[in-house]
DNA sequence: GCCGTATAGTTAGATAATATAACTATTCTG
DNA sequence: CAGAATAGTTATATTATCTAACTATACGGC
């Protein structure tokens, strides 16, 4: 069932259940991760691909702000999936000091692959919530989203 | 207003959400310890003086396994923390291969700071959640805490 | 049109946080 | 009591990150 929605939550007890149990939850994420089958990507990696799927053509700048590393972090990284052929780094033509960052066909198909991984590694211990929890759930992901990652999408 | 709660969410629906909103959700985290005005402690050592703090006298391997870390990395860690006069390292005179961990006075209250400090952080942005929102955070987040975090207190 | 300034990205060098492997000291067990 | 197990440390390597300094390109005021 459904816990009680009524009861009082103050700001400050919800800040520091979030401080108790993100860290925590990331790490689940992170040891994922590095479990996956073949790829070995990192969650940083990860992110950049998934950033690039849904903004191709991004620049190394823009990848940086979003992801939230310093650009010479990122110009690292960066080689590094470059190198292993899952992202191409182009010159843009308009503005040539910029790069135009693109996913390849191997970088769409290793990012699909590690989310469904990851995604159904979490999913599975979900699948134990009845679907209202779940319902709840979801609804405070988006406002997480909305309260801390306003850029996003 | 509440969201909807009658809406599906499949836990694969869900997992994606929590993949796309932890990750960056903990680097707010991160930054805000960083940024902490006097201290300098990094989320594994703040999640460390957490634990002490709820379990006063663990052993190094306890406190290794619960942060997932590995028992050197954990004994360097503590080394700061001992040297820092945060944290106190007795042998356990019943076995004298373990430590008995302990915050110290100085301990306890950078603790207490910090956490006082990163919960006001992500309180300020809470303050703008509707009461039965947050009570909805609040719910959910103790449900991933038991679905994710099964072994704390 | 040109020069100074700003911007995009890279390279170099340093640091910090971890991991694994090998070691010591202690305890348990058959 | 001897061998195996456990707790912790040390040594070494790797990786991810940062800051500073550099190059190349573009922009804006004169």
């Amino acid at each position: 069932m459904l816990p009680v929605l009524t009861q009082t939550a103050s700001p400050d007890e919800c800040a520091r259940e979030l401080l108790e149990v993100v860290p925590p939850l990331m790490r689940v994420i992170r040891n994922q991760m590095r479990r996956q089958s073949a790829p070995e990507l990192s969650v940083p990696q990860f992110r950049v691909l998934a950033y690039l799927n849904r903004r191709a053509g991004g620049s190394l700048s823009e990848v940086a702000e979003h992801i939230g590393l310093t650009r010479p972090a990122m110009s690292v990284l960066m080689d590094g999936l470059v190198n292993r052929k899952l992202v191409t780094r182009q010159t843009d033509p308009d503005d040539r000091r910029r790069l135009t960052l693109t996913l390849t066909r191997a970088g769409h198909s290793l990012y699909a692959a590690a989310r469904q991984h990851s995604q159904a590694q979490l999913a599975a211990q979900l699948e134990t919530l009845a679907p209202d929890e779940r319902a709840a759930l979801r609804a405070t992901l988006e406002q997480l989203r909305r309260l801390f990652l306003p850029d996003e999408s």
